[in-house]
DNA sequence: AATTTATCGATAAAAAAGTATCGGTATGGC
DNA sequence: GCCATACCGATACTTTTTTATCGATAAATT
């Protein structure tokens, strides 16, 4: 909610939708409008991003704006990341067709139930824990997604930083431990849920 | 990743583990190494959420520390909710039990598919989208969540309006349009991971 | 009991983020 | 073709967030 990068991403959703909907320029003032924030900030966050111009009367044009924007949120290059734990989660990341419009594929899923391995989730194959360390050194996978129950979310992370793993979406309520040059990034639903909820509170109070 | 309401759901994280692990104390320090952050941020955050205070060589103790912090985050209050759009993602929302650890319980999903209506997905009933009107002023529900596809969210999400929901959670990547007493939170999973990866690239460079 | 040390809280300084203002310019109406 | 207007970009200002510093204090050590 507070600096350009959490905006960009508005700013790329509402302009995708707008060029959909045929919308050709829209100004500063009506993209703030949207997001309820200040114009002269839309301004300084594209200015940041793009080096398209407005132009008076018009504003930006939306076509330009949002390739920029594709470029600078690099969501141009194609890349693969992989999945562990193949639970309910898990199926819905595999089978959600929203990755691939930025470029995103997730190449595969590693479980050990035995019910599960050999099957394939939206084209997605799943293979068998033991396979994890040599499929992911093999094709350089470097992006590793943690769906698997808390208790052993750990085990799961150190596994995927020996195998080369450099950043990690993780939808476990642990927090992971790993060496400085890898990331994490935590993927709460619960606790984000319960931040828009105290968020409504302290508006309506 | 800027203010002190997005770390102290971290810093409310990271401690209800440490004291799963039977730790008593911490240092600001030792918080601020583990989630890579200013000790002196982390002192300021906690004085702000929390009347607690340190002691020298000890650092903070857990236990009371971790339950302002859930006074403050709004974690004691319990909450109801519900959802649209019982597909992938939306089982698996039902039937994540993180929820009630927060003191959230989603209480019902609503579809519109006949072979859907009538099931049960985690105890949660699966209803028509037609009682959702009734069934959402009778009990009063305030918090709904969109996990339709993006062509129908809008759809959706007047109809939650109008049935006088304040906040909702929107898994699709529609942008929403809601008066200005209504709340928004955007849940771009795919959005995340690429932002994730960008983030990756530009600290590997 | 005295000393050392780790750590806090407070205050001050620096940096970053956001807002207000204003002159300039392309566009659309006349 | 001229003028009013809507909108931008740049600059300056304000506020918020983050970091640095320092004296105080409680626990550990001797």
């Amino acid at each position: 909610m507070t600096s350009a990068r959490s905006r960009l991403p508005l700013y790329y959703s509402l302009l995708k939708q707008l060029e959909q909907e045929g919308v050709k320029t829209i100004s500063s003032a009506a993209i703030a409008n949207y997001l309820n924030i200040n114009p002269v900030l839309v301004r300084k966050d594209l200015a940041g991003a793009s080096h398209t111009s407005g132009k008076p009367k018009l504003g930006f044009e939306v076509s330009p704006l949002l390739s920029d924007l594709k470029d600078y949120l690099g969501y141009t290059n194609y890349d693969e990341a992989f999945l562990v734990g193949v639970g309910n989660l898990g199926h819905t990341l595999l089978s959600n067709r929203g990755f691939e419009d930025l470029g995103i594929n997730i190449v595969a899923g590693f479980d050990n139930d035995p019910a599960l391995i050999g099957q394939k989730v939206g084209d997605k194959p799943i293979l068998p824990m033991e396979k994890m360390d040599e499929f992911v050194k093999r094709l350089g996978l470097k992006i590793g997604i943690i769906t698997v129950p808390s208790d052993c979310a750990q085990e799961v992370c150190d596994h995927m930083v020996s195998s080369g793993v450099r950043a990690i979406w993780n939808f476990s309520f642990t927090m992971l431990n790993v060496p400085e040059n890898v990331i994490v990034k935590n993927e709460n639903l619960p606790m984000s849920l319960a931040l828009l909820l105290q968020q409504m509170k302290t508006i309506s109070e």
